[in-house]
DNA sequence: AGCACGCCGACT
DNA sequence: GTCGGCGTGCTC
């Protein structure tokens, strides 16, 4: 028998099936699903099974499949089917549309080893190192792999990789740099060193790798040469805390939940003001479902964001419920893995990729505030957990509730069509009162002479809550506008001279950073174009903020939080109890704190600059900026004291800050809906972006306009824009022109899909697909 | 992703 | 001259 395998290489000329031939000793053992060792090349690499045939067409004879990973088959057939649509829809390779499956707990790691072939002729500097028959090459010092390397050559030891599976892999990879002694022909591993030297401290591997933009070879080269060392530090584990509470349903509440229908694939939109009882439906929900012996999944944006979900469930369900809690360590998710693998647990809560949770008997799945971006992997592959939800729901024919106070437009479109179910909460559970929300023309501001970015209004309420000890939220959507650094002589802004944006100022640390690919310097005194020293910093950041703020209102605690306070999670939650407890009077912050937090004293939101949101360079520039307007309104008053919304803006009559203002969200809809239809936006269209990218200017916009030829001559009513300079023109010495295409038929995405494996060994030349489904 | 093969520049 | 960098191609 024949096996079709992908390889687990995430390389575009290996995105392929290779077939091997089964030997008679695993005949009965290996199925489709499983995760299999095979000789690829001169090495042994990992591979999936995702076919088993009679014959092969393979020309050359087959090797044989070595052993196999897995006791069981780590896919079944919904899974085989479900990396295959990800890896064709998304554009991206199979290898890792079937890695994004599975727990990283599971993921195999790949070992060198040498094993001795006569101890009798070893030679005496090799004894030192052959205590044993066979040592883990990656782990010696340089020398030793060296001499190691020789002997192979004269076949005194044997080479061989080994897989292992790293279930036990509770440990991250740091970064420790030992010299920076390197010839500077070695330009990746120079500039790599020259960061560490810069940063001056250990780094995770990731991290480092993200922000340098290096591959694992650079890494290992470096490793080799001694520069660097690599440990493993082990990863504190949490508890979260339990918080159980019981409800009786109201009259509404108790409508929606007795709407949904168990046997049908219908899809349901839960439109639920904030604060209006949906975990207690959730509940009821899951509760009916396995009482008939089904499984559940419930997605939530960031476990971290939602403590009161996860403990009220937790209460309820006790051990028949994995949270997959995204600082579990490692072993945790793989034990939760394995306790959902043997039907121990029926009920799955986590974010994004738990929808991969392999539960085979689904009887509903919940997305709990689907308006969230956070549903989209960002980077490669580029999934929607939403649009995979519905997959899901479809093969095993069950009900999908997507439950937000803030739909996407696109959802309410698909409700109001007939493709959803529409379900409705229009009333905060025991009536509390919808915050009132006032807006402050900055234009007045300025005539007035007001130049700080906090008006007059705004202050006064400060005020007024500083003297109630009511706690405050002031919220900057900082999106696409930093605080850059700007010569006042001749008007150059300093830029990253890879990615060709804007540094951006961090005043704490006296750097200025590049927000795209992560490169850092020291700030500047002179101007680098024409030796001034007025330099100049230009706009408003939540640093300035906190400046203005603490200048303003001296006796008043702030707390800041964005990504330059907090980079770890433990961080995050430290100041938001320390908020909560009321160890602080003002909070400041950026999106991260509009998410679903609950502080009952908090009584007045800020929302400093409304109108970044709008100018966010998206379609859905409209549909962000509302969202994230009404949904920081929803933090004011939750507790039994009203809340006071304060919007800031320039466009005091645009549309969407009217809607805000009278928590319309139909009036804004209609609008929006509108709008996208005139301009054959989703759900009127599909909207896939190519990017075409090279380290050569002219060679990428060439190939684009080629590409946008081919399109045009395939195009019935589709429209396709460009090419442009996409938004990050330069980003690591790499040009990228985008082709947008707001498809409507399938001829053109055919056409796409035609398209893509023409650069798939294009050397000079690549695509990036994404698509807004 | 590795690794072999082969081309070209800079050194004992 | 020749050593060893790195661009190119291949892996069932």
């Amino acid at each position: 028998m024949v096996a079709e395998v992908i390889i687990d290489i995430k390389n575009k000329q290996v995105n392929k099936t290779f077939d091997y031939n089964i030997p008679n000793h695993l005949e009965n053992i290996i199925n489709v699903g499983f995760r299999v060792s095979v000789p690829f090349g001169n090495t042994v690499r990992m591979g999936y099974i995702i076919n088993i045939k009679e014959d092969t067409l393979y020309q050359k004879k087959l090797k044989d499949i070595i052993d196999t990973v897995d006791v069981n088959s780590i896919f079944n057939n919904e899974f085989i089917e479900l990396g295959k649509y990800i890896a064709n829809h998304y554009f991206t390779y199979y290898a890792k549309a079937f890695d994004a499956m599975i727990p990283s707990a599971l993921k195999v790691k790949y070992q060198k080893v040498a094993r001795v072939v006569n101890k009798n002729n070893l030679p005496d500097n090799l004894k030192d190192i052959f205590k044993r028959k066979e040592v883990i090459i990656d782990n010696l010092p340089f020398e030793s792999q060296k001499l190691i390397y020789d002997a192979a050559k004269l076949n005194l030891v044997v080479l061989d990789t080994k897989l292992k599976v790293k279930k036990n892999d509770d440990k991250i990879k740091m970064v420790h740099l030992l010299n920076d002694d390197i010839s500077r022909r070695y330009r990746k591993c120079f500039s790599i060193l020259e960061y560490l030297k810069e940063i001056s401290e250990d780094i995770e591997l990731d991290i480092l790798m993200e922000n340098e933009n290096c591959k694992m070879d650079n890494i290992n080269f470096l490793v080799q040469n001694n520069n660097i060392i690599i440990y493993e530090k082990k990863k504190e584990k949490e508890e979260i805390n339990i918080n159980p509470t019981t409800v009786n349903l109201s009259p509404d509440q108790d409508k929606v939940y007795r709407s949904v229908n168990y046997k049908s694939n219908d899809i349901y939109l839960l439109h639920g003001v904030t604060s209006s009882g949906k975990t207690e439906i959730y509940t009821r929900w899951i509760t009916d479902v396995i009482s008939a012996g089904a499984s559940a999944i419930l997605l939530i944006p960031e476990i971290s964001l939602t403590p009161q979900i996860t403990g009220i469930l937790k209460s309820r369900f006790n051990d028949n419920i994995a949270i997959l809690h995204s600082r579990l360590t490692q072993k945790e998710k793989f034990n939760e893995w394995k306790r959902i693998i043997n039907k121990e647990v029926r009920i799955v809560v986590g974010a994004r990729s738990a929808i991969f949770a392999p539960l085979d008997n689904l009887g509903i799945i919940i997305i709990d505030e689907a308006h969230e971006e956070s549903y989209i992997q960002n980077n490669n592959p580029k999934y929607n957990a939403i649009e995979l939800a519905k997959i899901r729901a479809k093969n095993h024919n069950i009900p999908l509730i997507l439950s937000t106070a803030t739909p996407k437009v696109c959802d309410y479109y698909y409700a109001t069509n007939g493709d959803y179910k529409l379900l409705e909460l229009k009333k905060r559970v025991n009536n509390i009162e919808l915050p009132t929300v006032r807006i402050v023309d900055l234009k007045d501001e300025l005539k007035h002479g007001n130049l700080s970015p906090i008006s007059k209004e705004l202050l006064d309420e400060l005020k007024i809550n500083l003297k109630n000890k009511e706690q405050s939220i002031l919220f900057l959507n900082r999106r696409g506008h930093n605080t850059f650094v700007m010569c006042r002589s001749c008007g150059e802004v300093i830029k990253c001279p890879h990615c060709d944006m804007a540094y951006t100022y961090h005043k704490g640390k006296n750097i200025l950073s590049c927000h795209h690919c992560g490169n850092t310097i020291l700030n500047v005194t002179k101007c680098p174009k024409c030796g001034s020293d007025k330099i100049r910093y230009v706009g408003t950041g939540t640093e300035r903020i906190e400046e203005e703020v603490k200048k303003l209102l001296p006796s008043a605690n702030v707390i800041r939080v964005d990504r330059d306070t907090v980079d770890k999670m433990e961080d995050y939650e430290l100041k938001f109890n320390d908020f909560k407890n009321h160890n602080a009077d003002i909070l400041i912050g950026t999106q991260m704190i509009t998410k679903g937090l609950d502080f009952n004293n908090v009584t007045l939101v800020g929302a400093l600059n409304a109108d970044i949101a709008l100018y966010y360079q998206e379609y859905n520039a409209n549909e962000e900026a509302f969202n994230i307007l009404e949904q920081a309104s929803g933090r004011a008053g939750r507790g039994n004291k009203p809340g006071r919304v304060i919007i800031q803006t320039y466009n005091p009559n645009h549309f969407v800050i009217e809607s805000v203002k009278k928590h319309d969200y139909d009036g804004y809809y209609n609008m929006e809906i509108t709008n996208r239809k005139l301009a054959s936006l989703p759900p009127y269209s599909t909207i896939i972006e190519i990017k075409v990218k090279s380290e050569n200017v002219n060679l990428a916009f060439s190939e684009a306009k080629k590409i946008r030829r081919n399109l045009d001559s395939k195009n019935n009513e589709s429209i396709i824009l460009g090419p442009a300079e996409d938004s990050i023109f330069k980003k690591n010495d790499i040009y990228t022109y985008v082709i947008t295409v707001l498809a409507v038929d399938d001829s053109i995405l055919d056409m796409i899909k035609y398209i893509y494996p023409l650069y798939q060994d294009n050397k000079d030349v690549s695509l990036d697909i994404e698509r807004s489904d």
